[in-house]
DNA sequence: TGACGATATCTGCCTAAGCAGCTAATTTGC
DNA sequence: GCAAATTAGCTGCTTAGGCAGATATCGTCA
């Protein structure tokens, strides 16, 4: 049971969290807060509501986490004119400063985690995996 | 980059994991209890710190896990009187009525998700994950 | 024997994610 | 034009996991 694909899945991110925070460390950061960080930065979302439908998340956690990147002083929260509910997300300039320094450490770790694969190999397993995200749509 | 395989490993074991749990809600367990759970039914695990080791836990969260699974009646702590340090563990008649229905709705879940996959693609992927995780381990 | 290190468990503090319920603002439908 | 539904964001409650520190017990070795 210990060969369950859940199982497994479940360590191996684990695993792959735990490292790659502990690398982050000395950068005051987190790979949850860096995901969230690279998302606002790429422009791929400007409010807290795209960012969940972008993660799949929930909106509380959400919120919370905004908290968290706001009160570290990584990103700036401002309430649109044009419609008054959004609150449109933007980085500072401590925020601009930090998000390039992270990839390279993802990457370093991730290649700690896939010594020996094929790039081949990696595509499979990505493949894999985006088929079984399918999956889980309807 | 959300094509990362961090983020694809991060985004599937969610959605199994919410799907397992949304199964199992109304035996009032969840996927995470589950594991725990059937650890000690098997005999893997006697003890807390057995628990941990074989799932890579932390001790301070495995005591507040087993104080929820104690909670509900699903099982039992004992001191060792061979050895003080020690807290037996075992189920309970509840904790091992409940187990053997928890399977097929992990098993059913998975299915979901692995739809349209052949046995050779899984045992690819199981191996994959296992070869990242003693990657791991060094 | 008695000090020291290792082990087992527990507690407090933190991040993180999910659910339900709430308010305010906007859009839709009659 | 206005009630109803929807959307955006927030808060409280819960589970879960990680880290550090504390305590009690055990094993070892001088």
């Amino acid at each position: 049971m210990d060969e369950s694909l859940g199982f497994l899945l479940h360590q191996v991110r684990g695993r792959l969290v735990t490292a790659i925070d502990a690398e982050l460390e000395p950068l005051d950061i987190t790979w949850a807060q860096w995901g969230t960080l690279l998302k606002i930065a790429n422009g791929r979302a400007n409010t807290a509501s795209e960012l969940c439908r972008s993660m799949a998340g929930d909106t509380g956690s959400m919120t919370r986490m905004l908290d968290r990147l706001e009160q570290k002083g990584l990103i700036r929260r401002e309430r649109s004119s044009e419609d008054r509910r959004i609150v449109q997300l933007s980085l500072t300039e401590a925020g601009q400063k930090l998000y390039p320094q992270l990839p390279p450490i993802a990457v370093k770790v991730l290649n700690q985690h896939l010594r020996g694969f094929s790039r081949d190999e990696l595509e499979t397993m990505k493949r894999f995996l985006r088929r079984m995200l399918s999956n889980a749509d309807d």
